[in-house]
DNA sequence: TTTGGCACTCTCACCGGTCAAGTGCCAGTC
DNA sequence: GACTGGCACTTGACCGGTGAGAGTGCCAAA
């Protein structure tokens, strides 16, 4: 018995029902691929398979389809991932080229994801906390309030409208601004949040309450979960090849989809690479027939954040893998030019 | 024979359809209704209402439902907006009172008014257009960069980042500053612009290009559509009352709640008080059978914009509007203490 | 180890009958 | 003239039975 020809049947399997969307017999997978044997042998191997986890039946006398198991098995060693058609790269290009700020591009990337995948896409903004400061702005307004911006190397524009005690001299604010300038500009986020702690210090002691508190708010800014989660999410109008059972196929998904801590759980950390979920392994109950297939971008030795999208288990990996990833170098050079 | 009496009849059949979704026979609406009549009687009135076109029957021998046309007398004649009860109430003002900025206000608002009808909640940001500029700053960033940042009344803070073609000098950007301050500070945005453009003529003819290539951005970002245009959608979970059929009743809604252009043409132009638009009334045809309730929110002699609902036709149209309507004021209060 | 054959199992689509709900109409009553 | 009770008729939903089709497992033979 060849071991390899198991493998080969398990193959024809997931591509098979990928296709049809049906339990698929050792006849109707010998019309599709030619493998050299007879069905007698196709379901001796099936048996075999079907012992092992890798595949499963929904009912006596009806085909197989591929357990999680055997997904996971196929994409990990059966696959290969596909090139993209030029057209699909072209589409990719033109898609991303035109996009004017951090926003657009985020936005834009959701949109193609999702229409080359046919799944629902999921884009994280770049995150805060790995980027470092560009520039940072501190304006007084009118009475006690003062606007802070920062501005990231990931192009991103953060701004908090701050409410002091006391209303800040002009001096006083332009010192602010060029020692903050001087602590946090060209730092990562979290480093540049302890440079400021430290710059308190060297304030006097009168000024210390208002430096304080500005310093506060600016820390948290960096830090603040909210503003590192945003993310942003597309193509919601595929969840129809999810299944025709709304409320345990497409309706967990809804839901999953308008948690933010969901989603960012789904989305994993960020490591360089594509990551595939599938099923159970995505740890969310209402989940556990689709998969999630995520990569992050970035640039070559920074991770900004991650993208993916989410479908039901029985997807093309290959070419899902394939979108995802084309997607998430085109993202992270994209705003690598910025 | 009483006018009165069919009007009866109608509203009868509206209110056990929305609350049974099934069709409505003349006996088993006696169960619910006391009309003092025969079922016979009530016959004779749905022959005369279908006939007039006001209901229908999905196949001959079923019970009858109301048609657009019905649930528009309905909504117009028939029902009083429900109050609500207490407990919606406090739910609004817990959900938005602890918003700490615009974006704040109007993810939480989504969120309740989603909650609370049950249904797909919409909610449009303040409009940048009939807001006034509260404050506005230009700050020079390193090279030949400006970034420029506008609040408004309403509380929003949009930000643009300009590319010059020449670095700026530090007095210019002041001198620049103060004066987009004078004309613009306290001004409607439209008319901002149009102080902007004559503000041009004061500078001396070497600094014009780049005076007005910065206006010509403010401008932009004034009147943007883009930025105009934001909106924020939730509770698409809600679908699932919607219908059983995926692809005639969920898919197309959606569809258009990913279409910021579609979105912003259902919600309307904000006009104060409430507005329902039944089936085809809403003008897209994958909505047809879906309502619309909306609403715009403001101060009491400004619309900012509008929120609403879209849920299916066959909804409970008096406790709808009540809550668009309760949110909408809450919402328009809460951005006015701003 | 592979293969052909065979008996077996299960689902699904189809069919016909029955049931319940609802209608339209008509003649009778107030 | 408006309402009512009665009746015949229509129709979708439900149910049980049946047959076809697809697929399996197993076994003996190559």
């Amino acid at each position: 018995m060849s071991d390899d020809r198991r493998l080969d049947v398990l193959r024809a399997i997931v591509e098979d029902y990928v296709a049809t969307q049906e339990p698929v017999g050792s006849k109707s997978l010998l019309d599709r691929h030619q493998l050299g044997v007879s069905p007698a042998t196709v379901r001796n191997d099936m048996a075999v398979l079907e012992d092992e986890g890798y595949i499963t039946q929904p009912h006596t006398s009806a085909g197989r389809i591929p357990t999680d198991k055997g997904y996971r098995l196929f994409v990990d060693r059966l696959s290969t991932v596909k090139a993209l058609s030029p057209a699909e790269r072209r589409a990719i290009e033109t898609f991303l080229t035109g996009a004017v700020d951090v926003d657009d591009v985020v936005q834009r990337s959701v949109k193609v994801l999702a229409q080359l995948t046919n799944q629902v896409a999921i884009v994280q903004y770049p995150s805060l906390t790995r980027s470092t400061v560009r520039h940072i702005e501190l304006v007084a307004l009118e009475g006690s309030r003062v606007l802070l911006v920062v501005i990231t190397s990931s192009g991103r524009v953060e701004q908090r409208i701050i409410e002091l005690v006391e209303t800040l001299g002009d001096d006083l604010v332009a010192d602010l601004r060029t020692r903050i300038t001087r602590a946090t500009v060209g730092e990562r986020l979290p480093e540049a949040s302890l440079k400021l702690a430290e710059m308190i210090e060297t304030f006097s002691p009168n000024d210390r309450p208002v430096v304080t508190s500005i310093v506060t708010t600016l820390t948290q800014t960096f830090t603040n979960e909210r503003s590192d989660e945003r993310i942003a999410v597309g193509g919601t109008a595929n969840l129809a090849r999810f299944g025709s059972d709304f409320d345990t196929a497409i309706k967990p998904v809804l839901e999953a989809m308008e948690e933010q801590v969901v989603l960012l759980r789904l989305l994993g950390e960020a490591t360089q690479g594509l990551s595939v979920r599938i099923g159970t392994e995505t740890g969310h109950e209402g989940l556990s027939s689709t998969a999630i297939v995520s990569s992050a971008y970035g640039t070559d030795d920074l991770a900004l954040a991650t993208l993916g999208t989410v479908g039901p288990t029985r997807m093309d990996y290959p070419a899902t893998m394939a979108a995802v990833g084309a997607v998430a170098r085109y993202v992270g050079r994209t705003l690598a030019d910025n």
